[in-house]
DNA sequence: TATAAGTATCTTGTATACAAGCTATTTCAA
DNA sequence: TTGAAATAGCTTGTATACAAGATACTTATA
């Protein structure tokens, strides 16, 4: 019987899990979790644009982005508006709050990596996020 | 800015998420999911136990706990029993469906560690897996 | 151009997870 | 021994995620 320890799938879950509600508390201040940090991210780099863009991005299927905006918006810091070219989809903005959000929020996801960082070692670190993205791109997500 | 790519909590959000989400096909026919794989694999390895016990084994809290008894015991996989011994416990153990899930469900789950070893090679995959309890390890999850 | 195909969003249902709080029960301590 | 603290399990509320399907709109094709 292979031991739970052994699986990689089930290691990825714990250590998941445990980083994910570490991170959960370094964001708790600014009440936003990480994959909501993870949207803002993407519109902070790339600007406003479709649920349907913002899904691709972060591999995210239409339910979950439906949600994840839902919430954010309720928070005040993007806003949906028609777009004018193609009136099947609705562009996500920041809002000035969204935007002034950017500052302190990547601030402390630095001070989180250089947290790992500095438990794993750099070269470790390095080594662990370059395994992962090999196994990100063995099994691309389907495209719904 | 630093690049979610770079991230490792977002690195681990999406490997975890692909690997799970094939993990979740290879057991499909079985109809389990791998976190119930996973709590069926403490009962063939340990025996009847309390949903605590359980839960500490899987670092799950009480409600995640309760609501995946919920669902094995649905499935007739698992039952509940009363421990004679403190009535604050029930005991769950294994039905005679799921002791019989045993053999042909670790054979998917072999399997299914052989394809990852494939993928990132033998030496490599021992590596993130050392890397990922390394992460767990400095992380306990809090006691509750 | 009329229709088929594709796309964007949303809805519903299921499965994890965590936080917080409740009840029943047990254990510990003054 | 009795009142306080701890424990087991459950419930409720929130946040992801995916599957499947509905609707509205756009694009491509015959």
């Amino acid at each position: 019987m292979i031991a739970l320890e052994e699986c990689l799938i089930f290691l990825l879950a714990k250590a998941y899990q445990h980083v994910n509600s570490v991170a959960r508390t370094r964001l708790e201040s600014f009440g936003v979790t990480p994959t909501q940090y993870a949207l803002l991210h993407v519109l902070w780099e790339h600007g406003p644009q479709s649920g349907a863009a913002l899904g691709a991005r972060l591999r995210l299927d239409s339910a979950s982005i439906t949600g994840l905006i839902d919430r954010l918006a309720h928070l005040g810091l993007v806003e949906r508006s028609p777009d004018p070219t193609d009136r099947r989809v609705s562009l996500v903005a920041l809002t000035i709050r969204g935007a002034e959000l950017q500052a302190p929020l990547q601030e402390a996801i630095a001070a989180f990596n250089a947290e790992l960082d500095a438990i794993l070692g750099a070269a470790e670190s390095a080594r662990l996020r370059a395994l992962l993205r090999g196994l990100i791109s063995a099994y691309p997500l389907p495209t719904r």
